[in-house]
DNA sequence: TGGAATGATGTTTTT
DNA sequence: CATCATTCCA
């Protein structure tokens, strides 16, 4: 969106507009008035797992029974009730939400929403609904800074507009109020995160709030195919709730959808790859004009898998975001906990790790203390005088060093650049040397991971600040809302790939070529929406945004056997399928090349597939039988003995030492020159014989 | 205190 | 199946 607003207007005039997600705009808007709301410049944003953890504290020290009081679950409640710009006192006095919760027999939900709120509060963290919530207050109680915005924004305009929540529409209500110049885009077809508390309501009240609007019915399609639009609509009509309207199209009619059966998730893997390569010849097509969309982010491991191996270049977007791995979050720790003393999250993170002697029972002590005088932990620490946590001396010594470490962190905050201090801290955290330590394959990615951070610490610092030329680009700069960052900020230069996705995340992208796989009942539709229509038919416009995306050619694929919960489990072909008038539809046989010879079958499954194949379900035309190299599925334990070359599907090719222990669980000891001596269970390591 | 071994548990979807 | 949490022992 930036890159095509700056070529109406230009670069100059397009670096002056306020552009992103709620969060971040209102992110920033915070960090100049935080002194107003009472927050320090530089609090903490904490994602999603900094706050189930402050959940889960809370929980226990409220005594409470986290089977009943599910963090997750309450986690969900107090988001609901902050998007809804419900505290805790409001909260507390609603007569509705109080017997909901007892009628969950969770009477506690206020206290433990009151103390949650506390203790980020005393952190000087917010979580991301807080974003919101605050900008609401900040709006509310301050006319001054309202008054100062309205006249900032004296155009807004907002894309997707029926994915905003009750917190968002009332920010835009009023800063829109003086002026009134606002637009909002969005397709009510389009809603796809009523869970998260958006609000189609939105799109109606907007009539009201604004009566001298005027509508543009939006309904001719540039993007794809007759048969898209038309399957597209087919499949939309389904659903009750819905504002008629007929979208149509000037293009051509185009391919057919394809669907696709497969027998399991991994030969949808390799089939969706194949597809991929030969339609990339036949077409001329460039990688990156290809997607696949799945319901979950667990999906993407068989496309990973397959594409691997026909080394073709991929890209997952979502799912583990490159800023939530561990090792990520463990180096932000040290950055924030520099930046933010009171971050607790943090500083419980890292004030162990690397070990440095700092035990749990010793952090046990100092969480106790802290909760008893209702202060950060770093107050505990600093000041044992007024907040006596009974740690022994020599403890304390420890503690205290670990403090002072982080105290020489905060003091060059200002004065040196991000990188230079990043690399600073990384090294005198001993943080690089523990994970250089490592040698498993796992252990150098993760390395890897603290480089490329570092390295993009290093184009940050490196860069100039086109407003300000001469000043440091500090840390406090490079941290700013990198909680908000997801993999889609990130650029490795190279963007010929194929990307993978959720459908969630594909919203608002369009690809020439769109796979949307998985398509099986209970997957997509989810499980956890077959409980109300409503629920269904948001999934129904999930589906219909999938099949959206598709300029050219949509293939819908299924798999009737997939790996759930590490459990082989048949499928049905989801209803979806069947709802889209079928003369779209063209039922593809599957052709995939010749196995090489397997590495990984083991009985237990091949039997499965024998039975599974004879009871294949409904009208689909005759499939080639896959050729899964059932030959090499006998693979038994005694097949490995010592001196023979395998292979591993993780550490590559290596040497069979020694193998010992009676048959299913004989144990082979492997030398792998790529990850070193590992010790195996040959029955599930899936060693290939070379 | 720290590491290894064992056991429980979880999967929608996102900022 | 992975990851986390808990438990156990040096």
């Amino acid at each position: 969106m930036k890159e095509r607003i700056s070529t109406i207007i230009g670069d100059k005039e397009s670096a002056n507009i306020w552009m992103g997600t709620f969060h971040s705009v209102f992110a920033r808007v915070l960090r100049t008035e935080s002194d107003r709301i009472n927050y320090p410049k530089n609090f903490t944003i904490y994602d999603t797992q900094d706050s189930r953890s402050v959940i889960k504290d809370v929980i226990s020290e409220l005594n409470l029974d986290d089977k009943v009081y599910k963090p997750a679950s309450v986690q969900a409640r107090i988001s609901g009730a902050k998007n809804n710009l419900i505290s805790p006192e409001e909260y507390r006095r609603s007569p509705d939400l109080t017997n909901e919760d007892i009628q969950a027999q969770r009477p506690m939900m206020a206290d433990i929403y009151a103390a949650y709120n506390r203790k980020c509060y005393r952190a000087g963290a917010m979580d991301f609904d807080d974003l919101l919530f605050k900008t609401n207050e900040l709006l509310r109680d301050f006319p001054d800074v309202l008054h100062y915005y309205q006249h900032k924004f004296q155009f807004i305009l907002v894309d997707e507009y029926q994915d905003t929540n009750f917190s968002q529409y009332l920010i835009i209500k009023q800063l829109a109020a003086l002026r009134e110049n606002i637009c909002v885009v969005g397709d009510d077809a389009q809603s796809i995160y009523a869970f998260r508390g958006a609000n189609i309501q939105n799109i109606l009240n907007f009539r009201r709030d604004y009566p001298e609007f005027a509508m543009y019915k939006l309904e001719q399609n540039y993007r794809s195919t007759k048969t898209i639009v038309n399957a597209a609509n087919s499949i939309i009509s389904k659903n009750k709730d819905q504002i008629k309207k007929t979208v149509w199209t000037d293009n051509e009619k185009g391919d057919y959808i394809t669907l696709q059966r497969s027998l399991s998730d991994n030969d949808e893997g390799r089939y969706v790859a194949n597809d991929i390569f030969e339609t990339r010849m036949t077409r001329q097509a460039a990688f990156k004009d290809f997607a696949i969309l799945y319901r979950t982010n667990a999906q993407s491991r068989s496309f990973e898998e397959a594409l691997r191996k026909l080394n073709m270049p991929y890209r997952i977007y979502g799912g583990q975001s490159f800023y939530q791995r561990k090792e990520i979050k463990d180096l932000l720790a040290y950055f924030r906990l520099s930046a933010n003393h009171n971050d607790d999250e943090s500083l419980k993170r890292i004030i162990n790790y690397p070990a440095r002697g700092i035990g749990k029972t010793t952090v046990e002590k100092l969480i106790i203390a802290s909760a008893k005088f209702d202060v950060p932990i770093w107050e505990v620490i600093q000041q044992p005088n007024t907040y006596p946590s009974e740690l022994p001396s020599a403890t304390m010594r420890k503690v205290m060093d670990f403090c002072t470490m982080i105290k020489s962190f905060t003091s060059q905050i200002e004065t040196h650049n991000a990188f230079d201090l990043g690399q600073h801290i990384a090294q005198s955290s001993g943080l690089l040397k523990e994970l250089h330590t490592d040698k498993t394959p796992e252990g150098v990615a993760r390395y890897d991971n603290i480089q490329e951070i570092l390295n993009g610490m290093k184009e940050f610092s490196d860069d100039v600040d086109p407003d300000n030329p001469e000043a440091v680009r500090t840390m406090t700069d490079f941290m700013i809302d990198i909680a908000l960052l997801t993999d889609a900020d990130k650029d490795d230069g190279d963007n010929d790939k194929i990307s993978m996705m959720t459908v969630h995340a594909a919203k608002g992208l369009e690809f020439n070529y769109v796979y949307i796989v998985g398509l099986e009942e209970n997957l997509f539709p989810s499980q956890m929406a077959l409980h109300s229509r409503e629920e269904l038919e948001e999934e129904r416009r999930l589906f219909y945004v999938a099949l959206t995306r598709a300029k050219q050619r949509a293939v819908l694929s299924y798999a009737i056997t997939r790996y759930r919960w590490g459990q082989l489990s048949q499928c049905e072909p989801s209803r979806f399928i069947e709802e889209i008038d079928q003369e779209y539809i063209n039922v593809a046989a599957m052709v995939l090349p010749k196995q090489e010879p397997a590495r990984s079958w083991n009985n237990e499954r091949s039997n499965f597939f024998k039975g599974a194949t004879s009871t294949a379900p409904r009208g689909n035309k005759p499939l080639t039988r896959l050729n899964t190299a059932t030959q090499d599925d006998n693979q038994e334990v005694e097949e490995i003995a010592e001196g023979m070359e395998v292979e591993h599907a993780r550490f590559g090719k290596g040497k069979v030492l020694k193998v010992e222990g009676k048959l299913p669980n004989t144990k082979a000891t492997v030398y792998f020159p790529s990850a070193g001596q590992k010790e195996l269970l040959v029955k599930f390591a899936k060693l290939k014989v070379l």
